[in-house]
RNA sequence: GGGGGUGUAGCCCAAUGGCAGAGGCAAGGCGCUUAAACCGCCUCCAGUGAGGGUUCGACUCCCUCCACCCCCA
């Protein structure tokens, strides 16, 4: 395709100028007021794919737009740049992966520039930089130091073949990706951070927070907090010996309801409570259940949940919705079988309101990780209950009077309470309050709240991630390495074997080592942090990358923190965003980021996912799209416009063969633009003096008009309608220029509106024209960025319709500022309505001036 | 199973309770051209996934359902 313009030498020429003016470099003595924008930073794997393209093209206007209305902004870049592919790499070809790591960075931040969007490179972070790995080990010791780091022991996916933990990834259908083994359930001591002391903390400041409501839904569902009581039924016939299962439930009020006690197959008193006879149904029940967690979701490690028992949603919660409880299914699922599963121990235990006998149940959907692991059962007022009672034949007892019209089943809403002593004829809530009373006044139980959210497990048995700083001494136990031989890194003369086993532990010269404090032999911890560890404060140490004596100087830190505005993939909305903020909360609370604000991040943005033939566009999909192809045939400034232009940023963008044809229809405005900017009107004004003037003013009007609509869509990240303003104006513009043939300052001065309005949004093109037309070492960058005439930007002539009952009937031209009676006027006089309203007039006037009059008859 | 999102012209999408059309793609026509491409101008096309409700007025708000997508199980 010819185009107007050398696109490449362009782009390229105003790369070099960017970094070499420096434009784009703050530091926190800067004068300006400071924002903070962030994407998040990427796992390098090579190439920029178009999902970045995306996300840094958004990223990169609002840096420029910031910039051009005078904040000082810092918009920094690195690389998350631990993983498992290195390490998959280094299985299969044997090469380090430091060197393929570096190699991928290397591809990406090549790619990143050719984009033409702005960086501070000189903050660059990189995780398995020696640097940021110290400081990373020094937080670990510093939340050892403070109780938020502790061991305990924890299910990880074992391959018993390859004698090896794997990830979650590494798991395919419950086996072993690479050996074909079974995975089993295997528990190891690990370290842990403990999340779940700011549980109450991560739910209660969402609230303030500019975020995504769907986001922040997600996250308070994962923290999942629930109000209720936990109590202790006495074992029948046990009492002797104290023997007691402990429950939680959200909803003491239906606990006249029990009609069985359920526990999880895990619960530690399964055996014991298990009678003879029934030993054989219980253990079915555990097998199964094993079964299905082995296809399931795996526990414990990989994803990083964090969950010392159980990927699953906990326990068993009221159907309330207003606190988010978890309605889960437990870990049964993934089956083709059906309904739930459940044996009879042969116990019974004590309800205490009607000290009644209850029998007690294994059943797959009570979790241990939720609450205690064991619940009264109310079939009445809860589904899985009922299933399960209807099951085995359980007697289902109402407390809750259900609506007339109930069809029968559970019934988990509000209603007077009947059948439940003393609770009768309360309201449910009153009822609630009433019976965790009456449990505190007797001795029975106390009032609990519970989290879904566990603790979040940090130990990954690899060798590509930041080493745990710890020595394990027979004599003095875990001792940290101490400050001064930080960083620990891990040794380069590794094997990786073909069964994905940790290098570390088997490396004798580092796992050997004498203890910091005895100097007696002892044994180094062979595992590294979850890379989410190392995404966790990033955003903290781009303020301060520089620091030597700590991870970052926590006053230069809250010059720039928090984050103004965060952008990325909505795949990070819990795991990531859960982290960062707690690690935010910590570091200040173990006296390392004092003066910084608590919440990381305070607006944040997630964007669309790119697909492709209705699925994701992802390179283990193999349907990738490089934006590579497009630098070559028609450069950044295209695909950026493209990607701003083509929908919603929240909005999923879909790849199909029509992409084509609008990138290039991108590319052809930017070679409008570029003729529109450079076209020689030397000629005097050829048109008629009046109209000349008329359209000057018109011209006038569009651009504060056209400055107003980019302002305000861009405010409310409305890019594809910013656009389309621009291209609209340069349509007009055209029309003006036809209609004149001639030079005029209206048009130059439009010509110049319209480079500033797109400077963010294609800033070569835009740059190279300002430079054209302004002179050597103009920058369009260094403009502010325009203002309007709230005056010139209204429309100068209105369109008023005049409806009768609704229907269009009339429409004349009027003055924006008429009044409501002027307008209701205008329409009575109308002769298009007047034979429509029949006698007596209009029964009713709605009068919206300057659009709109409907006459209602 | 739970939570969230989307559904408007052949296609991507605008319309923030007030005329369904801003912009683009595609298609067609005209001009430019020896011709084509490029370029310029012009034109065609839907009643908003389905059904109900609220309202003077609903793409927009509410309810039910359908389809697709995402997240969590």
């Amino acid at each position: 395709m010819a185009r107007a313009y050398d696109f490449a030498a362009v782009e390229r020429k105003w790369q070099r100028i960017w970094a070499d003016e420096h434009t784009y470099e703050v530091d926190a003595d800067d004068k300006r007021p400071p924002r903070y924008v962030l994407c998040m930073y990427p796992y390098p794997s090579g190439q920029a794919h178009q999902g970045h393209v995306r996300n840094y093209t958004f990223g990169d206007l609002l840096v420029r737009k910031l910039t051009m209305e005078g904040y000082g902004v810092l918009s920094p870049f690195g690389f998350d740049s631990f993983g498992l592919p290195a390490e998959n790499a280094a299985i299969k070809t044997g090469e380090h992966p430091r060197s393929f790591t570096d190699a991928r960075i290397a591809e990406l931040k090549e790619s990143v520039l050719s984009l033409g969007a702005v960086y501070d490179w000189r903050r660059e972070v990189k995780s398995h930089d020696p640097e940021y790995i110290k400081w990373n080990q020094v937080i670990f010791l510093r939340f050892l130091e403070a109780g938020l780091a502790y061991r305990a022991m924890a299910p990880v996916n074992w391959c018993p073949g390859c004698q090896t933990v794997l990830a979650n990834e590494q798991v395919r259908d419950g086996a072993c990706e690479r050996s074909g083994d079974l995975v089993e359930a295997k528990d190891l001591e690990q370290w842990f951070y403990r999340t779940t002391a700011y549980a109450d903390e991560l739910l209660d400041s969402l609230d303030g927070l500019g975020w995504p409501a769907s986001v922040k839904v997600m996250q308070r569902n994962w923290i999942g907090r629930s109000y209720g009581a936990e109590m202790d039924l006495a074992v029948v016939g046990r009492e002797a010996e104290g023997l007691a299962l402990r429950v939680f439930t959200t909803r003491p009020d239906t606990s006249f309801g029990m009609t069985f006690a359920a526990l999880s197959p895990k619960h530690p008193l399964v055996d014991s409570l298990t009678v003879a006879g029934q030993e054989d149904a219980v253990a079915a029940v555990r097998a199964a259940v094993a079964e299905a967690s082995r296809t399931g979701r795996p526990e414990g490690e990989g994803a990083g949940t964090g969950r010392p028992e159980g990927g699953g949603v906990g326990g068993r919660a009221a159907a309330e919705g207003s606190e988010g409880e978890g309605e889960g299914e437990g870990e049964g699922e993934g089956t083709e079988e059906v309904g739930p599963r459940g044996a009879f121990t042969g116990s019974y235990v004590t309800n205490p309101f009607t000290a009644q006998p209850v029998p007690v149940y294994v059943v797959d959907y009570v979790l241990m990780g939720y609450g205690t692991g064991a619940i009264m059962a109310v079939p009445a007022e809860d589904e899985r209950d009922f299933a399960f009672a209807e099951l085995f034949g359980l007697p289902v007892v109402r407390t809750t009077r259900p609506p007339d019209d109930f069809g029968g089943g559970a019934w988990t809403g509000t209603g007077a309470k009947i059948n439940s002593g003393f609770l009768d004829g309360m309201d449910v809530d009153s009822a609630k309050e009433a019976a965790i009373s009456w449990l505190e006044e007797n001795g029975l139980g106390k009032r609990q709240v519970n989290y879904r959210l566990r603790d979040w497990l940090v130990s990954r048995q690899r060798y590509w991630g930041c080493p745990i700083p710890v020595v394990h001494c027979p004599a003095c136990g875990i001792v940290g390495v101490p400050e001064k031989d930080l960083p620990l890194l891990a040794p380069d003369d590794v094997e990786f074997s073909a069964t994905g086993e940790s290098p570390l532990s088997r490396h004798p010269s580092f796992k050997y080592t004498a203890c910091p404090k005895c100097g007696e032999d002892a044994l180094r911890d062979t595992d590294t942090l979850d890379t989410f560890v190392d995404s966790s404060w990033y955003f903290l140490r781009f303020c301060d990358p520089w620091s030597k004596e700590r991870p970052f100087d926590p006053r230069t830190a809250a010059h720039f923190m928090p984050v103004d505005q965060y952008i990325g993939g909505i795949e990070h909305a819990i795991l990531h965003l859960m982290y960062a903020r707690f690690f935010t909360k910590a570091l200040i609370d173990v006296g390392l980021a004092p003066g910084i604000e608590r919440e990381p991040f305070s607006r944040l943005f997630t964007q669309g996912m790119i697909r492709m033939g209705g699925g994701k566009m992802s390179k283990s999909k193999g349907n990738l799209v490089a934006p590579s192809k497009y630098l070559g045939t028609v450069g950044a400034d295209s695909l950026r416009l493209f990607h701003l232009f083509a929908g919603p940023p929240t909005d999923d963008l879909d790849w199909t063969e029509q992409t084509e044809q609008i990138i290039e229809g991108c590319s052809r405005f930017l070679d409008r633009l570029w003729r529109a900017a450079t076209r020689n009107l030397a000629e005097v004004d050829s048109g008629p003096e009046a109209e000349a003037a008329e359209a000057a003013e018109a011209l006038e009007r569009l651009c504060h008009r056209t400055i107003a609509r980019v302002t305000e869509d861009i405010g409310r990240w409305s890019f594809n309608t910013a656009v389309a303003a621009c291209m609209e104006m340069l349509n007009a513009m055209g029309d003006f220029s036809r209609r004149l043939a001639g030079r005029s300052a209206g048009y130059d001065r439009a010509v110049d509106t319209l480079l500033t309005l797109l400077a963010p949004m294609v800033p070569h093109v835009t740059a190279e024209l300002w430079e054209m037309r302004h002179g050597e070492g103009a920058r369009v960058h260094l403009e502010g960025w325009p203002g309007y005439d709230a005056e010139l930007a209204r429309e100068e002539k209105a369109i008023l319709v005049v409806q009768v009952n609704g229907k269009v009937r009339d429409r004349m031209e009027v003055s924006p500022d008429i009044s409501e009676k002027e307008a209701e006027a205008l329409a009575l006089a109308s002769p298009k309505i007047t034979g429509l309203l029949g006698d007596g007039g209009p029964k009713r006037v709605v009068a919206r001036p300057p659009k709109l009059v409907n006459l209602v008859v």
